[in-house]
DNA sequence: ATTCTTATTAAGACTAAGTCTTAATAAGGA
DNA sequence: TCCTTATTAAGACTTAGTCTTAATAAGAAT
């Protein structure tokens, strides 16, 4: 996909922003995920293919992915933040079981509407989410 | 509203666990906060009242305080959790600006409708919910 | 009332996500 | 090729949230 690349650029110019190698193994990494992950695992797999850029790059540099849509921000534990990549599958949200955190994905077209209904009534330039439902799955209700 | 503490031991025995003072001072600071609060806040302000409950009972507690639902998740910076007594209004959710962190409530009865809906479907007892749109506001859009 | 069991608590050590500082590096324009 | 300045790495730092342990107290049993 050397057009998600091209549109990176694009992207990242139109801020004023310097294309650099980190960001592209950045982009790169984030491709190669599949599922859900959060910025260590994002960085053990960087290592592993040789690609660097540090834990405070990534970071850095979260923000600007989010906003070129390239990453989706999934759940939050009280740990740490999930993520995935936004050409890995159609968008989505969460269902976690607060016992035993198993993980449900759901879409629900009328309410990515209704998000975006509620930002321009306010005047906000929608970027990201967090959606998730919080309870017990059906086993833990027993 | 001493209803309110009645019902809690209700819950609280339901359980099979002990009303212990602790709890009953974490229901009063709680019914006592207005807006947005986080755990640090929650307890200077019992520290100002006198009454007593360390930073991991709190924790300790939270679950069930919102299982009760006493307690709201409200939404969550990279720092921390924020919440809000279920007393103080009626429900809600929030848009929250990337740029400048300002924050804007809204109500939205046909999400709300479909998260039970969603739910349900998948055999949840649903508890609460997160549910934050992040993006910019009107005047960081610029 | 008194004793006993056991959940709950306080205190503080601990873990780790995320941030900040500083000096070195490199992108891209001149 | 040089120069400016955004970006980076490294690692110190902050702090939300968790865990451990010994002391305490709720509520049942006696």
């Amino acid at each position: 996909m050397l057009k998600c690349e091209q549109e990176f650029e694009k992207f990242v110019r139109g801020k004023g922003c310097r294309l650099t190698g980190e960001r592209l193994a950045l982009i790169e990494g984030i491709k190669r995920q599949r599922g859900h992950f959060n910025v260590d695992i994002l960085l053990s797999c960087l290592k592993k293919q040789g690609l660097k850029a540090s834990r405070d790059t990534v970071y850095r540099n979260l923000p600007m992915l989010l906003e070129a849509g390239l990453l989706v921000q999934s759940f939050r534990t009280s740990r740490d933040t999930y993520y995935e990549s936004a050409s890995s599958k159609s968008h989505h949200d969460h269902l976690v079981c607060r016992q035993c955190s198993k993980i449900v994905e759901f879409e629900e077209p009328g309410v990515e509407k209704a998000q975006q209904r509620v930002a321009g009534k306010y005047g906000f330039k929608l970027e990201y989410h967090c959606h998730q439902l919080i309870g017990l799955c059906k086993k833990c209700r027993k």
